[in-house]
RNA sequence: GCCCCCAUAGCUCAGUCGGAUAGAGCACAGGUUUCCUAAACCUGGGGUCGCAGGUUCGAAUCCUGCUGGGGGCGCCA
């Protein structure tokens, strides 16, 4: 099982310093943890709120504290503060206990068992079968795929799952598109990549109904939705289409399957690019019906309402929320919400599920707060096991994504872009290299920056996405963690060719300031990682990795600290840190999704 | 009109279930190369935490009001 170091440690301490308190009465447990000041040592603990009751000034308790602390085999001080408690580590000790750990314990590499034997579904992605995907799915997907993969560390079965949008309105335009201007093609026959030539056939028809739009409802003053639904040719057979497909007409079904089947070998494409899988997909056009049932039970138990025009209703004030919401409309038919109760039941039912976690975009906050609120009075047990993992929208530097003007960011032109800028700066360090050998490091590079400056962000946090930012080796970067990866692969493989020394290693003298700024990282990284998988924030996991990075970097650039003709315990015990830096980093990258790279 | 989110260094952002002198990256200024990759490292300046009150031993954090920005409030998805 894994054993997070960092977190045993502060347990041990803070049990002595609880029990001296425990002597003394009733306290609430120690808040022992790193001091978010500067200077004041390894841990803290602020003692005014034992005052109080201990009828002694913070600084007397401090002070009292810091004699049972000494007492402790890993504290080399400890000083009373302005009331706080300041701890600060013995560096031989605690190398000695941390490299072992670092170079052998799971926890090193993120695992936890946090979330030990929870069934986790995650749905992310969702995309519509009309058009490739955006900058938009890029963050969603590299948040769930995240997401995912730090729930699996956490123990956690996880059940990854992709709801496909593939039928409705927006699907029949680029249908009816395809029959009037498609000509029998084929994305094989234009040599198009497959979704990408059904969006072509979207836009088609976007702008064939302005242009229809300007000249037959615009001069009226109509407005473009109403004109659509009303007396729009094109509109009219649009739906028209719709309803042939619903009511399964053999034609319009063969030309949707054939298109829904480009759309998604398309973005299996593009996945399979990014390196996520799925391991269920749903489609609307099998669950748009689902959720009737439920409806009419939820009726009977009177959690529904039928209002006077004969829709059933929820109403959101037994929610805390204002007004009523329909989940059938009057002609009995079924709106967004019905099908997302029926899908999430069906779940439910199929994976008895501990968590599910729905990664989409803070525009639906409303939505999933009226999901969630009915789903937990149909099915009580589902309360606090519903997620809805919200994100901030992300930005061009020239303002905000409109997919309507055709301002969008394609997901994979953003990847080939990268691509591009990656190669030119590899190329040019590297002139003579093999060009095949260029090209994969600039995709690491590409793709791993790519994921990384998604994901360093908070998840409620907009953005405007960098190109040049994202895959720069300065800074906060998924190449500057990578750059870090290698350089402890050279600096092994150079030892490897100039003879590992022969002692054995002396953990204790791993004392500089770079060697325990390392080791502190890595001791870091376990609870952070774990953190980031309970509390759905990736960004925790880039912080931590860069930590580990950035405490290396200074390591593998100092004089003092070098590996190579230092004495052979000394030699062997930097050697050891190397290991274990290189090995927490290798698993940090695998956990953000990106490659690590043996040199750069 | 109502609801939700946001406002922190020149810029982009962490920190928000109360803890000390508020952090990081970028940018800027200076320095490091007979030294395991200078795609790196080191040093430095830089802040009324939007405004005004309140609670508290202690507030960027909690409460109230205000200002400014974003999103939402469909028998759309």
């Amino acid at each position: 099982m894994p054993k997070d170091l960092h977190a045993e440690i502060i347990a041990d301490l803070a049990a002595t310093l609880n029990a001296w308190l425990a002597e003394r009465g009733n306290h609430p447990p120690v808040a022992l943890a790193p001091p978010t000041r500067e200077g004041a040592g390894d841990l803290a603990l602020p003692c005014h709120p034992y005052a109080r009751t201990l009828r002694l000034s913070p600084q007397v308790i401090a002070t009292q504290l810091a004699e049972v602390a000494r007492t402790h085999p890993l504290v080399a001080a400890a000083e009373p503060v302005a009331g706080f408690l300041n701890l600060r580590f013995d560096g031989a000790a605690l190398a000695r206990r941390a490299l072992p750990w670092a170079l052998t314990d799971d926890a090193a590499l993120g695992r936890s068992d946090a979330l030990d034997g929870r069934r986790i579904l995650v749905e992310y992605c969702s995309p519509n079968t009309n058009k490739p995907l955006h900058l938009g799915h890029t963050r969603n997907i590299v948040l769930g795929s995240t997401v995912a993969a730090l729930a699996r560390a956490a123990g956690a079965e996880v059940v990854q799952i992709n709801l496909i949008n593939d039928r409705g309105v927006h699907i029949c335009k680029s249908m009816l598109a395809y029959q009037r201007f498609g000509e029998g093609a084929t994305p094989e026959s234009v040599g198009r990549k497959s979704d990408h030539y059904v969006g072509d056939l979207y836009v088609r028809f976007e702008k064939a109904f302005a242009e229809e739009f300007k000249t037959h409802g615009e001069p009226r003053g109509i407005e473009k939705d109403t004109y659509f639904n009303t007396e729009s040719p094109l509109g009219a057979e649009v739906r028209r289409m719709l309803q042939a497909w619903e009511a399964g007409d053999a034609e319009v079904r063969a030309l949707w399957r054939t298109m829904n089947g480009w759309c998604e070998s398309g973005f299996e494409a593009t996945y399979g690019r990014m390196g996520v899988r799925f391991d269920q997909v749903d489609r609307e056009s099998q669950t748009y019906l689902l959720g009737k049932d439920l409806i009419a039970a939820g009726l009977e138990r009177e959690v529904f309402e039928r209002d006077p025009s004969g829709a059933v209703v929820f109403d959101l004030s037994r929610i805390g929320l204002e007004g009523k919401k329909a989940v059938l409309r009057s002609d009995g038919t079924s709106v967004y919400t019905t099908q997302d109760l029926g899908t999430a039941v069906q779940r439910l039912d199929q994976h008895g599920f501990d968590r599910m976690i729905y990664v989409v975009g803070n525009e639906q906050d409303h939505h999933f707060q009226v999901l969630f609120g009915i789903l937990e009075h149909l099915r009580p047990e589902v309360k606090g096991r519903l997620f809805h993992m919200s994100y901030g929208m992300v930005e061009l530097p020239d303002g905000k994504m409109k997919s309507r003007e055709g301002k969008v960011v394609d997901a994979d032109n953003l990847m080939d872009d990268l691509h591009a800028l990656a190669y030119a700066a590899a190329r040019e360090r590297n002139p003579d290299m093999d060009d095949a050998e260029v090209h994969r490091r600039a995709e690491a590079i590409a793709l791993g920056g790519l994921k990384f400056f998604l994901l360093k962000f908070g998840p409620a946090t907009g953005f405007v996405f960098d190109k040049e930012r994202s895959i720069a080796l300065e800074g906060e970067t998924g190449a500057y963690c990578q750059y870090a990866y290698a350089r402890a692969g050279s600096i092994l493989r150079k030892l490897a060719a100039a003879g590992e020394p022969t002692a054995s290693p002396d953990y204790g003298a791993l004392t500089l300031p770079q060697e325990q700024a390392v080791i502190h990282a890595l001791m870091a990284f376990p609870g952070e990682v774990r953190t980031a998988a309970l509390e759905l924030k990736p960004n925790l996991l880039t912080k931590a990795v860069f930590e580990i990075a950035r405490a290396f970097a200074a390591f593998f650039n100092s004089a003092e600290a070098r590996v190579i003709g230092a004495e052979p315990a000394i030699a062997a015990a930097r050697a050891d840190l190397v290991r274990a830096a290189r090995r927490s980093l290798e698993a940090g990258l695998h956990l953000l999704g990106m490659t690590p790279l043996e040199e750069m």
